[in-house]
DNA sequence: GTAATTTGACCAAC
DNA sequence: GTTGGTCAAATTAC
């Protein structure tokens, strides 16, 4: 990490202050509503879209900094580039990472006319004893049974593909029953513009040139997005290969080595007062953060 | 009606 | 010839 080009650092420590304050407000939320007496229905129904939102927030940035870390540690030192998500049942490895964006570039129009890189190596793959949202919307285009796998292998692509011409596809496999084991295999890189929280261009990151460019805007998520965010919780269309209860639970899945972080930051929130949470959220967050605890919350603070 | 998924076929890589 | 990745029509879900 230490030789990691100053602006790839540089990105890598946004996204992670990024995913860091997103999970802070998560939590003022959390704690907030867990104080708050008030119960109302509607309420309920405006915060929890919101909590949703930055639900994805964290992920999307968990998610660009390990893109980050991919993309940069080829240039580093012989440093070899540790798990960045520590997950008790998860594991992370960089199989190849002079991906060239060589997903199949099907064409719309050529029918029948495929120009198809395939078996290519992937951008990075990902081991989970369940099967996580990553911030992105996909779309399953295919499945298929392989030769030395017991279960189906699916092929999804970035729903993207076709409006944004965004390239990023992935694999999902189960590899082992009991405990569930699935292996995400992602390839190449999104280049598509996310209209929902957040706008994320990485575009020269993946390029031959090692510069890179993070964009973020705080827009509030489209219908669309709120399906998908929602199956953070119900998890039935974005990945519906064998998926049981347990495997899309996000509950009890911080890692020990977490533990210590989520400590801190507890701390860190106890030491926050209401008074100031607002001044935490950037201006539009700050007027959603109104709309939802505005009218009828009273602090307890 | 629209969007997402399923599934058989196609085709390039091996 | 076999295998893996993708397409696209059919089917299903919302």
């Amino acid at each position: 990490m230490e030789n990691q080009p100053s602006n790839g650092r540089k990105a890598m420590e946004e996204e992670l202050n990024k995913g860091r304050y997103t999970a802070n407000q998560l939590l003022q939320i959390l704690v907030h509503k867990s104080n708050t007496r008030h119960r109302d229905a509607e309420v309920e129904g405006l915060v929890l879209p919101f909590v949703e939102d930055l639900v994805r927030k964290v992920l999307r940035s968990f998610s660009n900094t390990l893109l980050l870390l991919n993309t940069h540690s080829d240039v580093s030192d012989g440093v070899v580039m540790p798990n960045t998500i520590n997950d008790v049942s998860s594991s992370l490895k960089c199989p190849n990472l002079e991906d060239k964006d060589g997903v199949c570039k099907g064409s719309i129009n050529a029918k029948r006319r495929r120009v198809c890189r395939k078996r290519n190596a992937p951008t990075w793959e990902k081991n989970s004893s369940h099967l996580m949202e990553d911030g992105y919307i996909w779309r399953k285009y295919g499945q298929k049974m392989t030769m030395n796998a017991k279960y189906l292998r699916s092929y999804y692509r970035c729903t993207h593909k076709y409006d944004q011409g965004c390239p990023a596809t992935k694999q999902v496999q189960r590899i082992q029953e009991d405990p569930p084991l699935y292996r995400t295999t992602y390839y190449g890189h999104h280049n598509c513009k996310i209209s929902l929280g957040q706008e994320i261009i990485l575009e020269p990151a993946f390029s031959s040139d090692s510069s890179m460019f993070l964009s973020f805007s705080t827009t509030f998520p489209t219908k669309e997005e709120y399906q998908f965010s929602s199956s953070l919780f119900s998890s039935t269309k974005q990945e519906p290969m064998e998926v049981t209860p347990d495997d899309c639970g996000m509950h009890n899945q911080l890692p020990s080595s977490d533990y210590h972080l989520l400590t801190d930051y507890e701390l860190d929130f106890n030491c926050l007062r209401h008074e100031n949470m607002q001044s935490m959220l950037s201006f539009t967050e700050s007027v959603q953060f109104d709309k939802v605890y505005g009218s009828g919350m009273d602090f307890d603070g």
